[in-house]
RNA sequence: GUGGGCGUAGCGUAGUGGUUAACGCGUCAGGUUGUGGCCCUGAAGAUCGAGGGUUCAAAUCCCUCCGUCCACCCCA
């Protein structure tokens, strides 16, 4: 077994047996973001890693240690994307979307890929459903996304989930605010953990969140930013909160709510399990983002979004013991035996799929208790048997696998009208032009 | 990137130094000269994650690697 291939470190399979949850994720993704007039976009799945670098931010440990960086063989310098929102922007610029109607709302859903140590809902590759406003400075457009992010898990059946707020003000009194925090924390600097005496100078935010015990002393009176936001960013935090309730979207004021991408201002939310103390729980996450255009080189452009991972909710689906519907059984297994039967069976499933009867045929050589204990078991409607008496009189006998198995024998061109009975005719599929 | 737990057929498990590694589910076949479900019988399927070491003897003890899970870090 040493020998066999296997997934690479951080990467999965979805089996057959997982898809009809990807397929309602994805389906109620589509159909939550139609509700709020977002349309699809799709980026490649690898860009200039200047993009990342510039626009994620070259400090943030995104593009530090976990970009898949790579030189294609005619030396451009390559990254797959690890995050969605730089990619988006970067069509936005490039498709001069500053002249379609203001905010443009887009939505994506695509792999993310991320060099980082695989966890229970944190791969290598995974997949994010991504949504952004561009364009658009007001509150509003912050708590529709978030109403958004919301709707689609309610759509799905999750329940016990929390909306966390909070805001990072704006960059210039942010700098302000650092200086602040900075300032309370270093005296007490040889008293805090290792990875806090990093941060304090590099991502101070993080000192506030950290779950270290040495830390959460040292705490004690440190200025928090969402009580010390500029008037504006208090102005439009605010007006956040008073949509979301608008709306009818619960949430709470997380003070110590951090985001690590560089480039949000202002808004800033996750959404998580309630009380999940798990390191990856938040299932969604996003932030208003109003200088990462201008930093991409192009016009200031306000803009806001967010993303979900759908590994993650498969999870917590899980968790929850939300079910998908599994897709329909076949209509009919077409079982048979004996010379020359295998042709009619192939030409009668083929009549009845052209019908729009799904149709599976049995394995030729095997026997016909075997081939119906195949029929039981792939859920069919119906048996369709054709042995040697049948063909010989140009017939099927038609087994009823729900019921007490009763049968009757049908002309082998008759079987489709037979076999649809009860069931709607079939819709068209294609038509010839 | 740091620290720790775990890794036995497709899946779930038993076996913790000593004969051909066991059980359940699943798969395949038979019990009906052409008929499913339940039941019965049988078969296939594992170099016990990989490599190395200790030992007369290793799934079992040790080392390295790989994978996974957890806690950090960070993040969806």
């Amino acid at each position: 077994m040493n020998a066999r291939f296997q997934t690479p470190r951080g990467t999965e399979d979805v089996l057959p047996e997982d898809q009809p949850r990807w397929r309602l994720i994805e389906a109620a993704a589509g159909e939550t973001a139609r509700l709020f007039g977002y349309e699809r976009i799709d980026t490649p799945s690898f860009e200039a890693a200047a993009l990342f670098e510039k626009g994620t931010g070259d400090t943030t440990d995104i593009v530090e240690k976990e970009m898949y960086a790579f030189e294609d063989r005619g030396g451009e310098a390559l990254s797959l994307t690890p995050e969605a929102t730089p990619a988006i922007c970067r069509a936005w610029l490039e498709h001069g979307m500053a002249s379609r109607p203001q905010p443009v709302r887009l939505y994506a859903t695509a792999r993310m890929f991320r060099y980082s140590r695989p966890q229970l809902g944190r791969l290598r590759q995974f997949t994010q459903f991504d949504c952004e406003a561009i364009g658009s400075a007001g509150a509003l457009a912050d708590a529709e996304l978030i109403e958004l992010n919301w709707r689609l898990y309610e759509r799905l059946g999750l329940r016990d989930l929390e909306v966390r707020l909070g805001s990072i003000d704006d960059i210039g009194p942010r700098r302000a605010y650092l200086e602040r925090l900075r300032a309370h924390y270093r005296p007490l600097r040889e008293r805090l953990s290792p990875d806090s005496q990093r941060r304090l100078e590099r991502n101070p935010l993080r000192l506030l969140d950290s779950n270290d015990e040495r830390d959460r002393e040292l705490r004690e009176g440190a200025p928090a930013i969402v009580d010390q936001l500029s008037e504006d960013a208090a102005a439009h935090f605010a007006a956040v909160r008073e949509a979301l309730d608008a709306a009818g979207v619960p949430h709470v004021v997380d003070p110590l709510l951090v985001r690590g991408l560089d480039y949000y201002n202002r808004t800033v939310w996750e959404i998580a399990p309630t009380g999940d103390g798990r390191a990856q729980s938040s299932i969604g996450a996003g932030g208003r983002y109003d200088g990462l255009m201008e930093t991409l080189g192009g016009p200031p452009t306000p803009a806001v979004g967010f993303a979900t991972g759908l590994e993650r909710i498969v999870i917590e689906m899980k968790r929850q013991g939300v079910d998908a519907p599994a897709p329909p059984a076949p209509d009919a297994f077409v079982a048979h035996a004996g010379e020359g039967a295998a042709r009619a069976a192939v030409r009668a499933a083929s009549r009845l799929r052209a019908c729009g009867i799904a149709a599976v045929t049995g394995e030729a050589g095997r026997s016909l208790r075997a081939q119906l204990r195949r029929a039981n078991a792939s859920g069919a409607r119906v048996a369709v048997i054709i042995g040697a008496e049948e063909l010989a009189r140009g017939t099927a006998a038609i087994k009823d696998l729900r019921g007490d198995g009763g049968q009757e024998e049908a002309p082998l061109d008759e079987l489709a009208a037979r076999i649809a009975g009860a069931q709607a005719p079939p819709a068209p599929h294609w038509r010839h032009g």
